[in-house]
DNA sequence: GATCCTGTAATGACATATATTACAGGATGG
DNA sequence: CCATCCTGTAATATATGTCATTACAGGATC
């Protein structure tokens, strides 16, 4: 199992729209070029970051920008907006226990609460990110590519 | 998305174990009785674990026995022998960046590092539990179940 | 007002999770 | 030593989820 690609999408999209604001009119149809995926489905992640107030839409000469400051969109954010694990939670726990069993019917109990505690870790790893230092590391791996191998 | 229900499943097949351990003969029937799963899935579930040294199988009187010590199972080792995550781990790149992009051409480098590092967040956390606490907290958890309203 | 873009529905292909039936082969215990 | 029980595994079916794709309605823009 994995954590759906909408979510790497989202990455790419947030990056995209910093890097070509200045140099490009940026759309679904545009995004969807640079991250290879389905124009469909780059308007329904853009959806979800405009719901979570992290980018703007607009069919005019702007496109689609940034709502606020890089520094200022969490990895979580993102997460939550695209939203990555459903309200069940990161881990799915077997279906039907046997409640005439001692174990089953008390399992549940046992160890709930540490998964909740595994998925939190994670989720706590995903808000010390930010979209800047992706955003700043993409340029830097910009700037390495273009410069061509030289003796000088 | 979810991680698969094998890992609950390995859970509470290493609780039943230890429980019944004294009573009943440990068997894949029994414990897919428990689940309340397919023995045939429990039985591969078993195998995992079997594999990863957790339990020991038998078709004799001992039936199905744990190989270590409680307190020497994390649920790390736990979800590493079901194979939960595959090797492409916890999350799903989308597959096509475009390569004629500079942002596509170099979003892997930067974002790669980062979803590891949040991946492993998730599985030092994993390593921090042991399944004697579930365990143990099961056992506790069928005791106060078992105390019935009384106004003594 | 023509054009372009977004939002979204409908459909299909594909992969994965789980259940289920069936059976071969091995260990056990009488 | 043989009948029985259990594990290991293949084959198949169903459900669900992901992603791609086509199509189009409606809104904003220029």
């Amino acid at each position: 199992m994995q954590i759906t690609s909408k979510f790497t999408i989202a990455l790419h999209i947030i990056t995209a729209i910093d890097y070509f604001k200045d140099t490009e009119k940026v759309t679904s149809n545009f995004l969807a070029g640079s991250v290879g995926a389905n124009p469909v489905i780059v308007r329904g992640v853009m959806g979800n970051l405009k719901e979570a107030g992290i980018i703007d839409i607009s069919q005019g000469k702007s496109g689609i920008t940034l709502a606020r400051p890089l520094e200022e969109i969490a990895l979580y954010d993102v997460y939550k907006a695209v939203d990555c694990v459903s309200g069940e939670g990161l881990f799915h726990f077997h279906e039907n226990p046997n409640a005439n069993c001692p174990v089953g019917r008390n399992i549940h109990k046992s160890v709930d609460g540490r998964l909740s505690r595994i998925q939190k870790a994670m989720e706590d790893e995903l808000k010390e990110i930010t979209l800047s230092e992706i955003v700043n590391d993409t340029k830097i791996e910009i700037q390495n590519g273009q410069k061509l191998p030289t003796n000088s």
